[in-house]
DNA sequence: CTCAATATGTTATAGTGTAACGATGATGTT
DNA sequence: AACATCATCGTTACACTATAACATATTGAG
């Protein structure tokens, strides 16, 4: 179901000189075949079905190059990363996130609103990133007995 | 600088119920006397000063107190803790974080902005609480060679 | 005073993330 | 092809962040 975004990002990493390594590869698939965000060590154990004994540092550093490349998010109040199934990077990222029962979901709006826009300008900070988490309830949680 | 705030907070508590122990005012007292947010463990070493050998999760259960009540916020991104310079409770905070010189500010909006709470309303989700945090350099920092 | 509830002290351990270093593999140049 | 160089990887060890569990103490209500 996340065949083409993988598709995407493998051609994307080609064009870009981007080495597409074995742990690399592996984590990603690892994510993105994740309806939820998962911890580096639940990625760990997934990896130690493919590969043979990996480490916490193999993990860390696929994902790490996955973020820089805007392809995997951290969500940052479940320690927990997440396929971004943006087509295109982003300085800013928002989630839904469900705590009831845990489903993640990734809004793109590609920009600060402007009231916070211009709580930026009037305070004179420039942002670079951002990252919004908002916890509630989703759809289907809320219309449940 | 920060007397006045602590003032209100020990009233509410007094009106309200909520019992001052000592490491709970211990706890706030360092972190409000810092101007940047603490690691749970920069505010243990500095309760180690005032309090007999104290171990994690007596700060941790500060922490959580102070949380609960909405007078400390966590800094996600930084695992960081600050005082809640509001004088009330609300349920999102959001912070302009600077990386070049560390320096945290929170702002006050006392709601999503428009553009979010439509977006919430279009995906039936009923946010609870949320969470902000923006980096980027700050007025002061910008302004340096 | 006594009970129940709340908060604390303490030990131990779980969970998350990184520094450091040598080995390996890719890339470009002669 | 041989070499130099740089990125990546494997591995060990450890640092940092957070909580479970249980015994003890303190508080407030009846």
């Amino acid at each position: 179901m996340n065949a083409s975004i993988l598709k995407q990002i493998e051609r994307y990493c080609d064009e870009n000189k981007y080495r597409l390594t074995r742990p690399r590869i592996e984590v990603l698939k690892i994510i993105s075949s994740n309806k939820k965000p998962l911890g580096a060590y639940e990625i760990l154990d997934a990896l130690g079905q493919v590969i043979e004994n990996p480490k916490p540092p193999t993990v860390y550093r696929a994902i790490e190059f996955w973020q820089t490349l805007g392809f995997v998010h951290r969500i940052e109040s479940l320690n927990a990363f997440a396929l971004c199934k943006a087509g295109h990077r982003h300085k800013g990222s928002q989630f839904m996130i469900c705590d009831d029962c845990g489903s993640v979901t990734e809004t793109h709006l590609c920009g600060l609103p402007d009231q916070l826009k211009n709580m930026m300008t009037a305070k004179n900070f420039t942002p670079a990133y951002w990252n919004l988490e908002i916890h509630g309830m989703c759809e289907h949680c809320a219309s449940r007995p």
